[in-house]
DNA sequence: ATTTACGTTTACGTAAACGTCAATTACTTT
DNA sequence: AAAGTAATTGACGTTTACGTAAACGTAAAT
């Protein structure tokens, strides 16, 4: 028995946005092998249509929030504790606090990180003025 | 014949303004090894006494570069183009119109990552805001 | 005199994050 | 029917950024 001859069955079910993985790939730049990477690592888990995967909005959601999350130097495996955050549901009062608490921290990394960024922005912006001035200076000594 | 037996030699030269490998360790809390592997990546270059080795003000302040930029997601060696961005002596106006080039990029880089941590931070504030009123309500419903 | 502390070099090991085949399947186009 | 295109699953390779262990040197402390 096949599992799924029946192209339209995923399709309707949900309503036509999904996305290939060339799709993605595409959209985002980056290579098919990374996106199921990120499956292996758990951080996807698209719809199979027998051996194809089909991925929905929030799977393209995801995907961007993997992507951004690496920008900001996150290892998939923060990624991944935070989607586990996200998802969660919780229960109890004291699963609230604690994932509270990780937001916290994860906040106390962006704000070093906002700083750092504004550093070395300021950083390159004299630089740059200094190297403009240095410039100027070459043109005049003409 | 020994390299250099006189311990003043260098301190005297350098004023006594340097550190231990093991000082810089315990500062910026990183491994002496991981010290060592950035002076293989060039971008460190300390002293010689003998065999050990010796930094300076400036290799201080290098290792403070370098970890910055490790937080903010850039790899040893974007962190070395840097450095040596910023070492050239700009001979000529072509050189100092690349070096520009350069920072602008750099620049552009740090404005996404700017955008990004503003994004996820906003993103945490408004999870966190949903988990304290959660919070409120299951304290509510007791 | 020998432990202790700190440092060195050499070299192999490792985790993360993919890249790069190779072989296969499935659908479409010609 | 053949060829092309897009996808799949292994499986091994690669780069980066160190960790870790061995074996040794040097100097201060006990």
């Amino acid at each position: 028995m096949p599992v799924n001859t029946d192209k339209t069955d995923i399709s309707n079910t949900y309503k036509r946005k999904l996305y290939s993985i060339s799709d993605l790939s595409k959209e985002f730049d980056v290579t098919t092998r990374a996106i199921r990477f990120y499956e292996d690592a758990d951080l996807l888990s698209p719809l199979r249509q027998g051996r194809n995967r089909y991925y929905t909005v929030r799977d393209r959601t995801r995907l961007k929030l993997i992507l951004r999350g690496k920008r900001l130097g996150f290892s998939l495996n923060e990624i991944g504790e935070m989607f586990r955050l996200y998802d969660a549901e919780p229960g109890e009062v004291a699963q609230l606090n604690h994932i509270l608490d990780k937001i916290n921290e994860k906040m106390q990394l962006l704000e070093r990180q906002l700083e750092d960024v504004q550093i070395v922005m300021q950083e390159l912006q004299e630089f740059r003025q200094q190297c403009r001035e240095r410039l100027e200076q070459m043109i005049a000594d003409t």
